[in-house]
DNA sequence: TCTAGGCATTCGACGAGAATAAT
DNA sequence: ATTATTCTCGTCGAATGCCT
């Protein structure tokens, strides 16, 4: 160590956690790079001057560094552009709005100082590099790796008895941290008797402690459960009125509450905040999670299948005043250990996502589907030498709102019980077409070529074989990465470290090659093209109807298909493998037939209107007996659990053992059970979504109603809030009978309803599938039954 | 402001016509 | 007997949440 030197070089091994420019510098951008090494942590500095593109004669303008003839693509045009660089960010969108008013037409100026950065070294934000450091400047670096975070979650509980937590009265009572060395604290201003509580006198001692442990644990990534939107505004609106600080940054800085695009985010200086509800709700969104209840039990439960300790949230008050406080210590260490084991679950997986799409793991953990596809096309394009086009104006915004075009065919089943049903469906169906038939913004309808040397959609636009377009070739890299990856994956043990880091890369690569077609028909896309969207769901509706065709002509009977899949009635496996084989020969490409499962048997109801049956409805259960169910009821949470489950029982019972009477008996049963009064409620909640503001509802239904009643109750509803509620007994409509969870008096549910609107529509078209008709089974026990047909 | 379109379903809003009440 | 009000029924569209 060279401590007594003026300069000093050192190697620094360290893993990028955390990038921002030094806010103390305002004539010149200071990178900061706070990376994680082996003890510890530290801050590297790298001056880095960000720059725009300008189509035309660039004038001398304030900031403005240096002025630099390029040669790059703008779509499919070869230009000479003006590199033009800035001193200091903030000169970015002067310098744009002074060459904009001369009427140059200017680039990349708003795709962030820090991307350009780590696009222009060649870095990833979540990569680890060895950096050689001169008195903290960074003079090299060089790809490594080894480095472990240190990770920590914590979680909080807020006395606020009968209401949403107001930060002017309610107390935070209990925090819960822990850590990946194993370190588990309470913290909580009751004395409880439980091994991993340190109790403290007051509420503001519990925040001097909590920073206090922060900062000496010192972790690189802090997990919260829904800490953007809750916990970490809360603490930091609850210190303001304490007068305390919460000095957590690693700079010592105070954490950061932002707003973004999506609501609010909270940044941590040095460190990365992972709101793991978040990532939560995106994985339940590409079905990566099987839950649509994205509270932290049902999410850990989805993927954890344990259980933990279970209270009522609502009764939190009830239990700190007079309950068993062990069991709320337990409840609330739980809580900050499954958020923990879920972020631990897809750390890896956004450290990848970030590294693809050039973005620190704080941005990776919160982007949207489209932003992962634009950040991927924006790196894919500065390779090139292209510039990524401009951002679409609020007007274009509107116009290209009002496009629509057809999207995927669906068959429509005849309803019924089938036997024997093969299900197979296209591997990445809409990639593969955009591979296959060069589909491309820049390309679409360009002239560049021999009309022999085109690709004709159905739709009518072509697209010419050369030159390969960006987003094609940058999806053929995806997938072939990725089967690559797959490929490897065969050979190695699943616990093993390499196993999981190259099993998150495929992931990644999965998650930018899905959300690549919807990317195009976004209105707020640089790469938006409604035609490409339309020429690729052409293609998609012949590829399919194709297979269709093909499969009935070899004797293998079509029963439903969606969009990529087609389920075929078959005699022998056989037949199905040899239809695989026959059909892959002929199609184009990278386009492939897969066979998803066989399946034992299956049922296509009739919709509840009318004597065909119901598109995306249907249930299926294969040779070991595992049910699927799709698009029923049973899958929809704005549907009561009694409805649900008995669906489930019903469809278990008529397609596993093939016995209907039983089915028959079970509603019965259920409806007793109903109308006797001994249902409990929790059976009976339906959940619905409050997706705008209450005053904006032109209609006014029973989860409005019940939101409106909440928020006079003083609990906070906006647009994302998911309301429970019970039909109760009464007159008049739905609405005025539905009374929200939280303010329902025991046993006051209306059990006609339950019957009538739940039950029996969920399982009536079931029956009436298999034969039965209505009147079968509602009609009373005195007259004939169900059972007298069979 | 959260990639796309396709689809089933429920419930409220609303209007027409019937039933009932008021004059 | 006429008119006003309430009730009933059917249609339509808003709203939601699923599927691929």
């Amino acid at each position: 160590m060279g401590c007594g030197n003026f300069y000093y070089v050192e190697e620094v091994v360290g893993r990028i956690v955390y990038v921002d420019h030094d806010p103390e510098e305002k004539e010149r951008m200071v990178v900061r790079l706070f990376v994680a090494t082996e003890d510890g942590w530290k801050l590297l500095r790298d001056v880095y001057h960000p720059y725009l593109f300008a189509d035309g004669e660039v004038p001398k303008l304030e900031g403005v560094v240096s002025v630099e003839e390029v040669e790059r693509f703008l779509g499919l045009e070869r230009r000479i552009m003006k590199l033009v660089r800035v001193r200091h960010p903030k000169y970015l969108q002067r310098v744009k709005e002074a060459l904009e008013a001369r009427g140059v037409l200017c680039y990349e100026y708003d795709i962030g100082p820090e991307v350009q950065y780590f696009l222009e070294k060649g870095m990833s934000p979540t990569g680890t590099y060895t950096f050689v450091v001169e008195n903290g400047w960074i003079k090299e670096f060089k790809e490594a790796g080894g480095v472990e975070l240190r990770r920590a979650a914590l979680d909080i509980e807020v006395y606020a008895p009968g209401r949403s937590p107001d930060h002017e009265r309610d107390p935070v009572i209990m925090v819960s941290y822990v850590d990946s060395d194993g370190f588990e604290v309470v913290l909580t201003t009751k004395e409880v008797d439980h091994s991993k509580v340190m109790p403290v006198e007051s509420e503001g001692r519990l925040f001097q402690e909590l920073t206090r442990i922060v900062r000496e644990r010192d972790p690189d990534v802090i997990y919260t459960y829904n800490g953007d939107d809750f916990d970490l505004p809360y603490l930091k609106r609850r210190a303001e009125v304490l007068g305390v600080r919460l000095p957590w940054g690693r700079d010592g800085s105070e954490i950061q509450v932002r707003r973004t695009a999506m609501g609010g985010a909270v940044a941590i200086r040095g460190r990365v905040h992972v709101d793991v509800y978040r990532i939560a709700e995106y994985m339940a969104s590409i079905g990566a999670i099987a839950t649509y209840k994205l509270d932290l039990e049902s999410v850990y439960r989805a993927l954890k299948g344990g259980e933990k300790v279970r209270i009522n949230r609502r009764k939190i008050h009830e239990i700190w005043d007079s309950g068993d406080l062990k069991l709320l210590v337990e409840y609330n260490l739980q809580d900050a250990k499954a958020c923990f084991e879920i972020g631990e679950e897809f750390l890896e997986l956004y450290t990848e996502i970030g590294r693809y799409t050039v973005s620190e793991l704080y941005e990776a953990v919160r982007m949207s589907a489209s932003q992962i596809v634009e950040r991927k096309l924006i790196r894919e394009a500065h390779r090139r030498n292209k510039v990524a086009p401009k951002r679409p104006k609020e007007k274009e915004v509107l116009r290209r709102l009002r496009e629509t075009y057809v999207g995927g065919y669906v068959h429509e089943p005849e309803p019924g019980l089938y036997e024997n049903i093969a299900v197979l469906d296209f591997r990445s169906l809409y990639p593969s077409i955009i591979i296959t038939h060069n589909v491309d913004p820049e390309l679409v309808n360009r002239d560049v070529c021999s009309e022999e040397e085109r690709y004709v959609s159905p739709a009518g636009h072509f697209f010419c074989r050369e030159p390969r377009g960006l987003l094609p070739s940058t999806l053929e890299e995806v997938l072939k990465e990725r089967f690559e990856l797959k490929r490897k994956l065969k050979g190695l043990e699943r616990s093993s470290p390499e196993y999981k880091l190259l099993y998150a890369r495929q992931q990644a690569l999965k998650i930018i090659a899905n959300a690549s077609y919807g990317y195009l028909a976004f209105p707020r896309a640089r790469w938006y093209s409604k035609e490409c969207a339309e020429a690729i769901t052409s293609w998609a509706r012949d590829y399919i109807k194709l297979v269709m065709k093909e499969a009935e002509s070899r004797g293998l009977r079509v029963i439903y298909g969606d969009t990529d899949s087609v389920f075929l009635r078959y005699e022998r496996k056989e037949d199905v493998l040899d239809f695989l084989d026959y059909i892959n020969e002929k199609l184009p490409g990278m386009m492939e037939l897969e066979l998803e499962g066989f399946y034992k048997r299956g049922i296509f109801i009739k919709r509840r209107k009318g004597e065909r049956a119901a598109k995306k409805k249907y249930a299926l259960i294969d040779e070991r007996g595992n049910l699927k169910i799709t698009g029923m009821e049973y899958v929809r949470r704005d549907w009561s659990e009694i409805a649900r489950e008995t669906q489930r029982r019903v469809l278990e019972l008529v397609l596993g053992e093939g016995d209907v009477e039983a089915a028959v008996k079970y509603v019965r049963e259920v409806v007793e059970r109903l109308k006797s009064g001994r249902v409990d409620v929790d059976e009976l909640v339906i959940y619905t979504e409050i997706q705008k503001e209450l005053d904006e509802y032109e209609q006014v239904g029973p989860h409005v109603v019940v939101a409106r009643k909440l928020q006079r109750a003083g609990y906070r509803v906006r647009p994302g809030t998911i309301v429970g509620y019970v039909v109760t007994r009464g007159t008049g409509s739905v609405s005025e009978r539905a009374e929200p969870v939280e303010l329902l008096k025991d046993g006051e549910y209306d059990p006609d309803y339950y019957i009538e609107k739940q039950v029996l529509p969920a399982v009536l078209p079931i029956f009436e599938t298999l034969g039965y008709t209505t009147s079968d089974l509602v009609r009373p026990a005195s007259q004939r039954s169900l059972f007298d047909f069979v």
